[in-house]
RNA sequence: GUGGCCAUAGUUUAACGGUAGAACAGCGGGUUGUGGUCCCGCUAGCGAGGGUUCAACUCCCUCUGGUCACCCCA
């Protein structure tokens, strides 16, 4: 139970006092609901992204919410921001080291060993959706318990795996109307990541006091992190920095080629950005990032997500090598731009509103409803409302086509009302069949059955 | 973690050194069995704590929260 802080003690209500109930709680920082309006805009993204799996043979699967911190820590790396700074990390009553998993990687390929699906065909393919957790600041589009959709794909190294990545990235975020653009560039093996840190470093030093305090303190803790500084001065300098592309073994270089033909193949737009490079420490060859196209510039949160190979990380975890690579999408961001590119989605309108007058009458509705939604319309109520009056102010809440009424006299005569709601008219039909009556003129109102 | 800006009903907001108006939403009415318009009414607020003052929602400080930027990422 999450106990107050201890503070000044309360003053004590003077007696008699109006009783002022207690200070509502808040929401904890960083954290947020989701309301019912906007389950709309959630409920279509994640429809989307479970077709697109099925389309692609992905499979569902969901990691726990808490795992062991040195999961993280091994994972994602120690000299990352998020093990370094961002990790929601606490002490159990049984003196485990757990964590709020800030992303879904390295879980996955605990579980991928966990449950020995090296023994499954290869490749596995797995997807997600939840929420992840990181103590950051919360700024626009950015909360500490956030959700992502992604999938992996374990066991095998091809480039086309890759490209493919990318493309169902792309794919889902056009399929659900946002323009997006994919940022790729490749870091190659460990190897030549080192290799090509040192060369950084040896391009840096010599000019150590034109760079800012910030990139300073980069260019000791992590020089690659340079390259997506944001100071206006290091763009120049940029330029001149040597390039990780040429620091690639032919191998990478090979494999990075071929994901490109298949991007260019399967019409993905994609920037190569030879000064990409990812925050975990996970990663070799391919790295990309998604980002909106529509965004005029690269504004903080102008990244719907990110993703690239792994091929070391499942050796790492104390499982057998096994090539591997993913992609992470954010979907709070996504839901923000699907909100501000249509404010109101229309209201799932409902068939039919079930109205009653009197105890017999709501009897009547009760079992009504039932009929209805057996028979699979859309159905609404109010049986807790006496008045008509109000019933018929919520049945066209709901946008119901048709009101159907029921009350003592449509009970006794074995009747009942169907009101047609746009254009006013109403008529008398046969209490047995009012199913049957709607579903009738529901089929004459419906255009015939699009090809 | 650092910095700028901000903080009034559920939401959007107004005003004032002497304790607050409005709009929208919500609820209820406009005669008892009928909606979308219109009219009327009701509910509901100064983020928390401290200071200055005869008096603070209004000035000052702290905290909390929000927001934007940095860091970093989704």
């Amino acid at each position: 139970m999450p106990q107050m802080k201890k503070t000044a003690p309360v003053p004590k209500k003077p007696e008699g006092a109006p009783k002022k109930s207690q200070q509502p709680f808040g929401l904890v920082r960083g954290m947020r609901d989701i309301l019912p309006a906007d389950h709309i805009y959630w409920r279509q993204a994640f429809e989307k992204a479970q077709s697109i799996c099925d389309a692609y043979g992905v499979e569902r699967i969901e990691t726990p919410v808490l795992e062991e911190s040195n999961l993280f820590i091994k994972g994602v790396g120690k000299q990352t921001d998020i093990v370094e700074k961002e990790m929601f990390s606490f002490e159990t009553l049984g003196n485990e080291h757990v964590t709020l998993r800030p992303e879904n990687t390295a879980s996955i390929c605990r579980a991928y060993i966990h449950h020995g699906m090296l023994n499954l065909p290869q490749p596995v393919k797995l997807w997600y959706w939840g929420p992840f957790f990181r103590h950051d600041r919360p700024q626009s589009g950015r909360y500490r318990q956030f959700w992502q959709y992604g999938v992996e794909i374990i066991g095998e190294s091809d480039a086309v795996v890759d490209a493919q990545l990318a493309l169902i990235a792309w794919r889902y975020l056009k399929d659900l109307g946002i323009e997006a653009v994919v940022r790729i560039n490749s870091i190659g093996t460990p190897e030549s990541r080192i290799n090509y840190r040192n060369a950084l470093v040896a391009y840096f030093r010599p000019k150590r006091n034109r760079l800012s305090e910030e990139d300073k303190k980069r260019l000791l803790k992590n020089p690659l992190r340079l390259l997506d500084s944001k100071d206006p001065a290091m763009a120049e300098l940029k330029a001149e920095a040597p390039q990780i592309v040429d620091w690639l073994d032919e191998t990478s270089k090979n494999h990075f080629m071929r994901v490109l033909e298949y991007l260019d193949e399967v019409g993905v737009p994609y920037q190569l950005d030879p000064f990409l490079v990812r925050g975990l420490d996970y990663y070799t060859q391919t790295v990309f990032e998604l980002y909106d196209a529509n965004e005029a510039e690269e504004t903080a949160q102008s990244a719907l997500g990110g993703g690239g190979r792994y091929d070391g990380l499942m050796e790492l975890l104390g499982g057998r090598p096994t090539p591997a690579a993913g992609f992470a999408l954010g979907v709070d961001r996504i839901i923000s731009r699907l909100k501000a590119a249509k404010p109101s989605l229309p209201d799932k309108k409902v068939d039919v509103f079930v109205a009653q007058l009197g105890e017999a009458g709501r009897k009547r509705a009760l079992a009504l409803f039932e009929e209805f939604r057996t028979a699979g319309l859309k159905v609404a109520e109010a049986f807790a409302k006496s008045s008509i009056k109000m019933q018929m102010e919520i049945a066209n809440r709901f946008g119901a086509r048709w009101t159907v009424i029921v009350g003592q006299k449509e009970v006794l005569d074995g009747t009942a009302i169907i009101r047609d709601m746009d254009a006013g008219t109403q008529e008398i039909v046969d209490g047995r069949k009012v199913v049957h009556e709607i579903q009738k003129k529901m089929a004459i109102n419906q255009p015939p059955a699009t090809t």
